[in-house]
DNA sequence: TTTGTTAGTAGACCTTCCTTACAAATCACA
DNA sequence: TGTGATTTGTAAGGAAGGTCTACTAACAAA
């Protein structure tokens, strides 16, 4: 007498809003054999089918596929002693295709790199924005870009690229004050111009989906990225946070200094300006050039305790977050001598005292594993997620 | 010669992990066309087909599969004079099945409902705990869900149960101290002794689905629940937040009144000790409980003052999640003689002084719009979720 | 009365997946 | 060394669901 059962579950996007057609079924199982080929390594169709609850006729269609697109390839039969008829591995030709990753993060330089599917960079290039904005900043990405196509000795899965500022879901630049963009579609106009799929994402957002990738990440984290200025990307669940503005992860300008810490012998000494205008945002006391002000002079014991009392400020700030997300990964990106050491261990003892032990307990707080091509990576991850649905 | 090409989007649960069928499919399109009808009112075919982008075939298939399941009726011609052949209106029969939800976060009693597929109230009742916890609570609440089922006069579409505590996806209490409850399969063992489908949630997580279904929330919000306790649920893109340990929302128990606090006049006095064994904690000063001790006495001018102490202190904990969530929209479900006034206005004003404009400018802060039925009302999106879909 | 537009339905067709059945290749054991 | 068990991969047939095209019904405006 009651209505069709659907699964519980409501993490998992519901209020459904598209169609669902057969060969959008098709793709998502595509995905899938990709995605477990990705991770997994080589596989034989069997373990395939199992692994994705597939049939095997199903799988060996799919496999078919992609070996003709030439995105899989079949290795020869498994060498184990087991029973039955031997099983031939397929594997993910991570060398079939070439992905253009381009990172705007830093505000002298944009740095540049054709990677393989499995996210190694084959071929680096950088190259100066010399001041440009607007209109010229677009056309000197889109000339870096091509010359990174040229680089590419592969053909092209498409182009990555991870910038500062507030960029929606399709790639359109919301606002990047750095380079004087505002409602600017890059990624539209990147691709028209390229012929080949584009993904713009915000830098920390590209940080983010970097790591949950490539870092051996949970299914939900927060990387802060700390460089000129601050920021934070999170993940939960396996879905990037957009928020309501597309300005999620908006951390550096969170007031982290405040009225009680203007008095005599403060830890960090009373509030500083900020470029946004207002006092005491975090980026004031975290950010690379503050931090290293901050410890400028200092003998090491005394840069220690600085440091620290930066991480206890910013393990305030997390607390908060860390807690109502009941997060268990929380990853810094950054110069590694500043952030790697008292001020992640501060931080990490902040949080704890200010969260219930059932969140803290198995929070993990640690330094990006990816290094400097973090956000190269990031980008990358944009094109293997939206082209072959793989992250 | 790039590879097939998907849709751009990574907020939207990547990470494929489970097999779509036909089937599966075609529940999708079934819960699109309830959806509408349930937010949007009586339509035609016709209009369904162009809010779902199926065709009016397929529309036309589902709602005979529909209105011979019972729970969408033919409501006869639309009267409005526009050229064509007029339409014929179907309409969602909120009449045609009932719901059984119970709000278990009063440590006293059990409040229940019968209610309609709209969300109004049948039926109400409510039962003593007495104190019982472990097995016999389970029992308390098998027998009120049972007399709740009887008082219900249509078909049940199932029992929706919102309770304190750390609850996983499929309805199992984690851990429920108030009730003795430890790795309890409590919608499992409902379901089994009533014969219909049986969800679960954490209290926080059903109050702010129920605000998501029926305050007319728009696709991310953050409902804090301010009771005995203080707890919190949040909404992203329209998914539950679930958290690594299913605990997000464990917003109660971070620190709020810190060792800055601990000087002569502070506002809030020095940290008090909580129930969780450390000291300072949001709860004690936001729990209803607090809020009451505080104001205790006062006259009214010292009374907001106090509050507004309170409100303050509960911004710079929302600041940073909702700066990195990007939220707009933050609800507040409590008692509003205490909520709704300074302490709200100071609660505002603390957030929009620590972040930065693009976050807090269009930020919403208000009270709950179900009032005392939020619980109940968000049990009841429980059912509706779980088994048509609807949220 | 004719023309144009919209709503809803019927039938053919396409895609995709499943089920069933089968050949091939290997191991285990008599 | 043969025989059965087991596993892999593929082929053929069928079921489900959706689209597309074509049709009828019903109305407004000219």
């Amino acid at each position: 007498m009651t209505a069709t059962t659907h699964r519980q579950g409501w993490g998992k996007a519901l209020r459904p809003t598209e169609k669902v057609l057969p060969e959008h079924a098709r793709a998502h199982h595509r995905s899938m054999v990709l995605q477990h080929l990705f991770h997994a390594g080589p596989r034989s169709r069997a373990d395939l089918a199992r692994a994705t609850g597939l049939t095997r006729v199903t799988v060996s269609d799919l496999v078919g596929a992609l070996v003709t697109e030439g995105l899989v390839t079949e290795l020869g039969a498994r060498q184990e002693g087991k029973v039955g008829k031997p099983a031939s591995l397929v594997a993910l030709d991570t060398s079939a295709f070439q992905i253009v990753a381009v990172d705007l993060a830093d505000d002298e330089r944009m740095h540049g790199a054709v990677l393989d599917l499995a996210g190694a960079v084959v071929e680096r290039r950088s190259a100066t924005h010399d001041g440009r904005t607007g209109q010229a900043a677009v056309d000197a990405l889109l000339a870096f870009c091509q010359e990174l196509a040229a680089a590419a000795t592969r053909p092209l899965l498409g182009v990555g690229v991870g910038s500062p500022g507030v960029i929606d879901a399709h790639g359109t630049v919301v606002e990047a004050p750095n380079r004087g963009w505002f409602d600017v579609p890059l990624a539209a106009t990147l691709s028209d111009a390229l012929g080949v799929p584009v993904h713009v994402a915000n830098d920390a957002n590209t940080a983010v989906l970097g790591e949950f990738t490539f870092g051996g990440a949970s299914g939900s984290l927060l990387v802060l990225t700390v460089g000129e200025g601050v920021g934070a990307g999170i993940v939960l669940d396996g879905a990037l946070v957009q928020g309501a503005r597309h300005a999620a992860g908006e951390l550096g300008h969170v007031t982290a200094v405040d009225e009680r810490d203007d008095v005599e012998h403060a830890p960090l000494g009373p509030a500083q300006p900020c470029a946004c205008g207002r006092r005491g945002c975090l980026e004031t006391v975290l950010a690379v050039p503050a931090l290293r002000r901050r410890i400028a002079g200092l003998d090491p014991a005394a840069a220690d305790a600085a440091l620290a009392s930066v991480g206890h400020r910013l393990g305030i700030v997390l607390a908060p977050v860390i807690s109502a997300l009941n997060l268990s990964e929380v990853v810094f990106s950054g110069p590694a001598e500043l952030l790697d050491g008292p001020l992640r261990d501060a931080a990490l003892a902040a949080v704890r005292e200010r969260t219930m032990p059932v969140i803290s307990s198995d929070l993990e707080l640690r330094m990006t594993s990816l290094g400097e091509d973090g956000a190269l990576s990031g980008a990358a991850v944009l094109v293997l997620s939206g082209q072959l649905g793989v992250t």
